[in-house]
DNA sequence: CGGATGGTTGATAGTCATCAAGATGGGTGG
DNA sequence: CCACCCATCTTGATGACTATCAACCATCCG
């Protein structure tokens, strides 16, 4: 067990844009976010990239090369970060023995499918206004998450990110942020964001308001 | 082991329109495709039914449901069909025993990650008919990948599932199936569809023209 | 200081949703 | 067997939302 912990617990640091695995990239373990902040994107036939996940500390970026062996996404640190690499042999291994740690990875795995799938009805049928305040009320929810402040944050990502994992236009984005806070909900200062008024947020987001952590 | 056969392999029938499970019902157990066709969709607050998933025979529905232990969806046969069930308890005992079966609850919960991924990509950056195109693509891959006609098959859904699921009005799916069909690289007769020309299909959609399979 | 990167704001146009109406088709009952 | 009806699909006209183009502003960093 200790080379175990050995492997496992060995945290890697990455400045920003450092690359954690590319397209393509044989996939042999996952990775937990300890500090920082990643993005996942895939680049399409012109060169474009599209964003396909933001991950912050706590989160474990990877899970969608198990099936083929590859990533099928790059990922890169969005600022200075570290993370922790996890072997996928060893959690393989591991599962068998401790029920525990199989029934966890499932879990994992089952959450990562629910929440593309929420991400899937927000492209899918919102309005450039929703999309940024259930964006919004989703990063507030992982803050909570981790201790922190859900009504006063940092957005880790460049509003040219928020609009390409979002299916919008940066003017777009930049407009709504604008809107937001004339309409006092928002105090947005360059990444930094305030929510003023959670309750009208979850209105102009169309979401439940219930406290989803 | 008979015990636990007897279990996996019933086959239940279920008719057009008749639901596995609903949104919020209790997780116990993922549903094997065996023929037929189902949908999985969520209800918003104002009652609109979102659909988040087709499923095919071989297919597997229910893995969104692990990490709550409650389903975030309702399915729903297309047509007539019959699926089995597997209870999940048996696939987690299973599990540790059988280090192969394992392996492959991973590659599938992977597999549907990437492939949401996908259809974010497609939903957010795509336009109307590149979703067409795109979506007609991979239903061909699925009926190629269970020994069918990969230029002509049924549509099992109604116009207004596609239209929901890809993120479009219902007018304009018919508009681009009526536009792909004067350009000659579909023929549409009904939910009948034939590929003429797979070529300009995947230049239409704006997809790599390898054989996925 | 000056260039570069990222963000904001304004004007215009395009894609697609919406509204409205007509066509098709499958199923049922006379 | 045909007629009718309801659901589904198609087609057309209009408008809204948001992308795009263009310019300007701010911030950072060498």
């Amino acid at each position: 067990m200790d080379t175990v912990d050995a492997e496992i617990k060995r945290a890697k640091p990455l400045k920003k844009n450092g690359q954690i695995f590319g397209t393509g990239e044989t996939f042999k373990s996952l990775y937990a976010v300890r500090s920082g902040a990643f993005k996942t994107y895939s680049i399409d036939e012109s060169g474009e990239e599209h964003i396909v996940g933001f991950f912050l500390p706590g989160e474990l970026i990877g899970l969608d090369a198990i099936d083929t062996q590859s990533h099928p996404t790059t990922a890169k640190a969005l600022e200075e970060s570290t993370l922790c690499e996890i072997p996928f042999d060893q959690v393989e291994r591991l599962s068998t023995k401790i029920h525990n740690l199989q029934a966890h990875m499932y879990r994992l795995l089952s959450r990562e499918i629910r929440e593309d799938q929420e991400l899937q009805m927000l492209l899918g049928k919102k309005t450039a206004e929703e999309r940024i305040g259930t964006f919004l009320l989703n990063l507030s929810n992982r803050c909570k998450q981790r201790k922190l402040s859900a009504t006063l944050f940092r957005l880790p990502m460049a509003r040219t990110d928020i609009a390409n994992y979002l299916g919008l236009a940066v003017e777009t984005v930049s407009r709504i942020f604008t809107r937001l806070q004339s309409q006092n909900i928002l105090a947005v200062d360059g990444k930094e964001v305030e929510i003023l008024d959670h309750h009208q947020l979850c209105i102009v987001a169309h979401n439940d308001c219930v406290n989803e952590g």
